[in-house]
DNA sequence: TGGATACTTGGTTGTAGCAAGCAGGTAGCG
DNA sequence: CGCTACCTGCTTGCTACAACCAAGTATCCA
């Protein structure tokens, strides 16, 4: 998934000067906005998960690292249906990343004891260990893009940047929240 | 694609309130910003392009957007591989997402009358109305989601942005520039 | 004529959703 | 008790988008 295709910071910003006295300026605020999020999106998307942070025949895609994430953050056994939740994803695309990892070793699988029809997932060892590498690695990447920015500024970005993820229309899919839903069933891309 | 799964804000920012005195710490400052980054980017995937600006039988998708708005942007016509350049992709997924817009009457395409091998791409008429609609039709849920923020507040995201973008590894594909490259191959989105 | 260049096409991978279906569970009814 | 009807958790088939690499074609230039 890639993102949105991004320009070359060349020519970024286009009619960054041109304060018309119209509401335009704030059409140029919000036309600013939007591409630097797709600068930065893209730029986070192609992290992806580096290649050196895997053994052998292991094989973690982008994917594949937030699944294992959240199944780190949750700690205990999860079903499928709430990782599903948890992942804002539907439930036949988590079933296939499982079931990817669960083949690699990574997750392990068992039926929940109390509903046959369950399953409880959980990190293995071996997929600790691989989220770790990764996880220091992509942790890296950004540290590195940091390294220039006071702890201000990285709180300021932070914060800012949870703040818009929570003012922007929520995922209609997993939950399908009440918020501004404007959402039009066709353009989900 | 997508960008990556994100977290529901009900568990957001795990060990937000840990201030410890090891460099963890950092880890914890980058960890929150890769989750912010995450729900943002998933949210602006989300954006898509609203079936409400597009007429009857028209079809634009994301990318087709970002096709128009570069080609917008040049004014004048464009070669397709200054195109590709100039959205970092690869030649061959623009030239295919030309091909829709062209058989769309949404871009017009004309040999290079001095080189008989390339084409020159412009907006058509029919493409730039399409363009504004869509271009519109985001920026209203920009503005939306905006709607709370100071000048000063969006000002100041945007600007973190762009530093940000710039921060990151660049893009290893359209110009790949000397910059910390260490993107594996094998791992790009 | 022999590269180099501009683009196209074929193939593959990754991500994602919807819809259909299977299997296991639950509840109502005779 | 046993049967039927329904509900749920998950899997699978299909479709679509996005992006890459590699191979092919057509054109230009030295």
């Amino acid at each position: 998934m890639p993102l949105d295709p991004a320009p070359s910071l060349a020519s970024a910003l286009p009619g960054a000067a041109r304060p018309g006295p119209a509401g335009g300026g704030d059409d140029d605020a919000v036309d600013h906005l939007e591409r630097a999020l797709t600068l930065v999106g893209r730029a986070i998307l192609r992290l992806g998960v580096p290649a050196h942070a895997l053994a052998e025949g292991e094989h973690v895609d982008r994917s594949g690292y937030w699944v294992l994430h959240r199944l780190d953050e949750c700690g205990a056994a999860v079903r499928l249906s709430d990782l599903a939740v948890l992942l804002e994803l539907d439930l036949s695309t988590v079933s296939r990343q499982v079931r990817q990892l669960v083949e690699g070793g990574l997750v392990t699988r068992e039926p929940d004891p109390g509903d046959g029809r369950a399953c409880l997932l959980a990190l293995s060892a071996r997929g600790r260990a691989v989220l770790d590498a990764v996880r220091q690695s992509r942790r890296d990447v950004l540290h590195q893009a940091l390294r220039g920015w006071s702890p201000a500024q990285r709180v300021a970005i932070t914060s800012a940047l949870v703040r818009l993820a929570d003012d922007l229309p929520p995922a209609t899919h997993g939950a399908p929240g009440p918020g501004r839903g404007e959402e039009p069933p066709g353009g989900g891309a």
